[in-house]
DNA sequence: TCTCAAATTAGATCTATTCTAAGCTTGTAA
DNA sequence: TTACAAGCTTAGAATAGATCTAATTTGAGA
């Protein structure tokens, strides 16, 4: 885990308390935080960071590229520290949202495309299903 | 194609003017409109169609299986009638949405994720880049 | 210490979507 | 025909996530 400190002045960016507190309970998290989800936790046992803020935030971080947005679901975005090339799971049932390893699918081959998308800079596979938990205990139908 | 009023009464529902024209719209777009993008298209000869019918209509379609949700930007969803499993093109300039065939992706290989999901029910890959058009007029950066 | 650009803030505003409650259509049965 | 019910449509209000605004605060360099 890279100091969120070192990380901010490489980008050129002020560290000021917010910024190091939300750029480290990212990077900590395996969740994929929204903006609000965001908000409650970091001022839940010292108010400081007010809402305009974790926004203002999380957008300079997304446009440095410290943080990256995930669109998967349908009226929020999720907030990930995790900015190496990887893919998700999601589960229809209760929500939960998991990296993938890019390794998982390696094998994945772009030469059937290449000729129509000659320009690509991102790949990433989503996977929805329902996830052990939710199997065992039932929900997941 | 196969004819929207049949499809509607397959799976239970009336079949109104309104219903007729937004699965019509959604089967014969190359795109995939928002729920406001199909507001403004079905009503621009013909006003007949309020904004409530739309979100409406599309959320029957939806829970029915007629159509599906797209959710891979910030802020809106889309809808696409093309139900088959299949893979989408982003591009990063002008916003262009395109369906990517299944077979372009057969070699998708789930076996390294069996074990941690069990139970899949969809896979899709997303590939963002820059389309061959914005690329020739060098919008592209 | 002083200065000033940069960061933070509360609250207003915007926008996509959902909700509400009323009105309209259609089909069925008397 | 008429009556009724179920389902569909509607305008406009309400909601929620995100952005904007304008004022205040902060902190790094002179």
């Amino acid at each position: 885990m890279v100091d969120p400190a070192l990380l901010l002045e490489q980008k050129g960016l002020k560290v000021t308390p917010q910024r190091y507190a939300i750029l480290r309970f990212l990077q900590q998290t395996e969740d994929h935080p929204t903006a609000d989800q965001l908000v409650e936790q970091l001022n839940r046992n010292l108010p400081m960071t007010s809402r305009a803020t974790v926004y203002n935030t999380l957008s300079t971080l997304r446009d440095v590229g410290l943080v990256r947005e995930v669109t998967h679901e349908a009226g929020v975005l999720r907030y990930d520290a995790n900015i190496e090339p990887h893919h998700h799971f999601i589960c229809r049932v209760c929500g939960r949202f998991d990296d993938i390893d890019w390794q998982s699918f390696q094998s994945l081959d772009l030469s059937p495309i290449a000729a129509r998308y000659p320009h690509i800079e991102n790949i990433e596979v989503i996977v929805r299903g329902v996830c052990r938990q939710c199997q065992a205990t039932g929900n997941g139908q």
